[in-house]
DNA sequence: AAGTATAATGATACCGGTGTCATATGGCGA
DNA sequence: TCGCCATATGACACCGGTATCATTATACTT
């Protein structure tokens, strides 16, 4: 939109003194082009400081070079850590990256989306958690030919389609690391039953917990809906019960925090009365005191290598797109809400 | 990229039986066109439904409809209001929004931007703080013919190309709700030196205490850097100095938090050892115990303001871009870190 | 009713790329 | 040296819109 116009592919052949088609070739880097000829045509590029205008390309290709990123998904945090993985490759490939949250809830959510895909000319979507685990969606999408990588909380056999974190690993960290503190009372806040991560993670930490063979009393598994006023409610219940636990492992990080602020008005000191882990590594974790024990899922990786899946689907080279690695392992982080500080906060 | 080929403005009318152009005519809303005409092509339209190809569009009017919210902020949760923002109104006038965070740090940073804005084909951006303080990028965009919108800490002349937060009123109100509750000894932690945000707070504090005929100690002053480290920092300083103050105030919500942290481990008591306000209203604001006292910055309304003047200049209406009002009030929230806390948090 | 101004529509070129196919050039074997 | 084939280059149409200008239809004068 600058007031100077951009040089096109036109000036460059002209200066050149060839056909614009075999400048087009140049740019591209197709084959059948003589040493001599890439020479004169690149120094004339370079000349006038040509880049090709993606618009016209993609008008002729009938593609976009616009990838998207569609989520349902308050946290602001996760988004921009998502949004920055997929950006760093996209940018890197030429594609730019369009932002469209939307309101999952909604009847017409589907069809909306469908109609956004539809209407601007978006090459592909990654679709963040939690909407990434409708397989409504994900084959609705399928159907229409649409590109898309689905980011999942458990293994899918799609692999041109999904990227997963590993919450196994993490979860049997979080419970052995309790255990090793001579935890036994340990009890979990899950994230709503429609999710498919809260489903794996509590299921891990059921066999966790098995694994280390510790008996979870059956009021030590409560519900929560992942927010920050459910950690502060569960925790409150957890905690007035006559057999509270010393240890809880909450499904993410807003929930611990809730369960946190729940025990400090309780007048319970942490992590000396309470230990409590959380999920996601929140910028909030290391933020509070004490700062919060939890888990990095690693977003960033996991939406650069999404979008790295996707491009290559996007220029039809599915079985590239299938050998970008699917699983990414997430990293335990201990802090101080679940041992005696010995360092400052960051 | 769905797999069915959309219709094109040469199907619909082959199907009105019309030429192109008349078709381009009513999906336009240009004048002179007769109402049975109209009627006619409307239903063809609608009868495929048919929408616009904005590449092609784009193509011929050289735009793009994409613009650009440029900024250098590790605040996720303002960027993300921001974006919000800016995207409610882009997408209600068929524009699209591209995110694009840079390291102003850097000394290519300017020419790395007008690289990026002379390449991909934005048609305008939003700069957001605090890179919209740089006078020399303004300069240099308008330079360029680049349409551009800043969002700024105080006013500037440039009616068309500014929006402002009145931080004034916002830290009148603050000082005023202290002193109201007995407070005489507020000290300040200020941003860095080279903030025009952190400098207007500053100088609309020491402005505020005149008026309520309170004094500010010259130690009661202190430099942070926006951080939360900085904010422990800050407050360690300030509390085991020999005449502490009651009350601090923080020009941003990170060091607010800070300095909550820092007088947590020295034991003291929020609010009752010691009063904090902040700035910005963070999520982390209203989730910590006591919740903190702060200042919301209407982020998002200021970026839907921001997109409307943006969006005026780029159809070339410079006079509805000064037109849209470039005032945002900020609103005082009063949480628990001020007062005794009456509610449990939100 | 003819003449003219004005409104409504259409034909065509163009935006800046890419695909297809024709043509020019060069190397090699017979 | 000729003919053949492979490689290198170019001419032209096309993608889906808009701008310009010509043309046709309608309305208004007198």
């Amino acid at each position: 939109m600058l007031r100077t116009k951009r040089p096109s592919i036109n000036d460059v052949a002209r200066l050149a003194g060839v056909s614009k088609k075999t400048v087009s070739r140049i740019i591209n880097n197709e084959p059948n082009v003589s040493e001599k000829m890439r020479r004169k045509v690149q120094s004339a590029i370079d000349e006038c400081s040509y880049t090709p205008n993606s618009q016209a390309r993609g008008l002729s290709l009938s593609r976009s070079f616009l990838v998207s990123i569609v989520y349902d998904n308050p946290n602001a945090s996760y988004v921009m850590e998502a949004m920055y993985g997929a950006l760093d490759y996209c940018r890197s490939q030429g594609y730019e990256l369009i932002m469209h949250p939307c309101d999952f809830s909604s009847p017409t959510a589907i069809d909306d989306l469908m109609t956004f895909i539809g209407q601007s000319k978006i090459d592909g979507v990654i679709l963040l958690q939690p909407i990434s685990d409708s397989a409504e969606l994900a084959s609705r999408l399928k159907e229409a030919g649409c590109n898309f990588v689905r980011l999942l909380s458990t293994r899918c056999e799609d692999e041109a389609n999904m990227i997963y974190h590993n919450d196994g690993i993490a979860v049997n960290q979080i419970v052995a690391h309790l255990a090793e503190r001579g935890h036994r009372q340990i009890a979990h806040i899950r994230g709503p039953l429609n999710s498919q991560s809260a489903n794996q993670r509590h299921a891990e930490f059921l066999l966790a917990m098995e694994k280390q063979s510790l008996v979870v009393a059956e009021h030590h598994v409560v519900l929560g809906d992942y927010t920050f006023r459910s950690g502060i409610d569960s925790a409150e219940s957890l905690l007035a019960s006559n057999s509270p636990p010393s240890a809880i492992f909450a499904s993410n990080d807003e929930m611990a925090i809730g369960a946190i602020v729940a025990a400090q008005r309780m007048g319970i000191k942490i992590p000396t009365g309470l230990a409590v882990v959380g999920f996601d590594d929140s910028p909030h974790a290391s933020r509070m005191w004490p700062a919060l024990t939890t888990v990095n899922l690693r977003v960033k990786e996991m939406t650069q290598l999404a979008a790295q899946k996707l491009i290559a689907q996007c220029k039809g080279n599915n079985s590239a797109a299938a050998d970008v690695p699917c699983e990414v392992k997430p990293i335990f982080i201990q802090r101080q809400t679940t041992d005696i500080p010995s360092t400052t906060p960051k």
